[in-house]
DNA sequence: CGTCGTCGCCTACAGCCGTAGTCAAACTAT
DNA sequence: ATAGTTTGACTACGGCTGTAGGCGACGACG
C-alpha cells in the first residue's frame, strides 16, 4: 500500500480511462482513443494531462526509442473504490443503502437489470 | 428551469446540508452547526463558503437588522440529482448497473439492509 | 541535405478551492 | 461614552484544473 492512490480529476479519469483499455501504450494512441470517444480532445490538452498524472504518481512509463509507453501504477478499482467514499461521503454522508435507495428510485432500470440485482443480493445474503 | 445548478464543492456540500437542516438561518447559526459536527471548522472559512455559495446562486439571504438570514436556492435534490449524474459518468461511465453491483459487492450492507434493498426492487419491478 | 511533422519539456493563465486575515460599521456591555 | 464583539465586505494566496502555446531535438520524406 505503498502510493495513496493520487487524487484523479475530471478529466484525468477519462484518460486513466483510455489507458486502461489496454497498456503499455505511447501518448499518439491514448490520443487517439480519446478523440475516438470525444473528437473535441486537443492533443496537447491530452498531453498535459498524461504529464499531470505521472507527475502525480498514477502513470508511468518506459523509454521506448524517442516515445513513451505509459503504464497506469492504479487499477482501476483502486480509483474506483477513491472516488466512490468520496462520493458516498459527500453527498450522502457515508450512508450506503440511502444512496442505493436513491439511485434504484429516481434511475431507469430495466427488468433485466432489476432482476439480475436482485439476484446480486440473494447471493450476497447467502454468502453471509 | 431558471438555474442549472451550480456545481457545489466538497466542503460547501457540508455548509448546504447545514442550511437544509433548517431555514431561514443566520451565518452564526449555520456556523455553530457545522461546528458541532465538525469542531475544525473556522467561522471565517465558513462565512467565505457562505458569500460564494451566494454568488454561485446556491443561497439568498433576506437582511434582518444588521445580520442576514440564508436560504437555500438548491434542493438537496437537486444536488444530489447532480452530483449523482457526474459521479456516475465519471467513474462508471454512466452505466447504472455495474455501479451499484460495485457497492453491493463491495460494501457491507447488513442483513436488514439487504432485505430492504430487495423489497425495493421487488416494488420497482411492480410498478413496472 | 533541408524541411516538416512529432515528441516530450516547460510555460501560461484564468477560474475554482480551501483556508483565512483585515477592516470599518454597528451593536453591546460596562 | 468607551471598549470590546460581531457582522458582512474585501483581500490574500498557494494549489489544483482545464485548456492550451512555444521550443528545441529527432526522425521521415523528398
Amino acid at each position: 500500500m505503498s502510493h495513496p492512490v493520487p487524487r484523479i480529476s475530471e478529466t484525468e479519469w477519462e484518460v486513466l480511462r483510455a489507458i486502461w483499455i489496454g497498456h503499455p501504450v505511447s501518448a499518439a494512441e491514448i490520443i487517439s482513443r480519446l478523440s475516438a470517444t470525444d473528437p473535441s480532445w486537443h492533443p496537447k490538452t491530452a498531453r498535459t494531462l498524461i504529464a499531470r498524472l505521472v507527475e502525480k504518481g498514477a502513470l508511468t512509463y518506459d523509454v521506448d526509442g524517442r516515445t513513451f509507453l505509459y503504464r497506469p501504477l492504479v487499477t482501476e478499482e483502486q480509483c474506483v473504490a477513491q472516488a466512490s467514499n468520496s462520493f458516498l461521503d459527500r453527498v450522502f454522508g457515508g450512508a450506503l443503502k440511502p444512496m442505493l435507495a436513491h439511485f434504484v428510485e429516481h434511475r431507469n432500470l430495466s427488468p433485466a437489470d432489476l432482476r439480475e440485482l436482485e439476484d446480486l443480493l440473494a447471493r450476497k445474503k447467502r454468502r453471509r
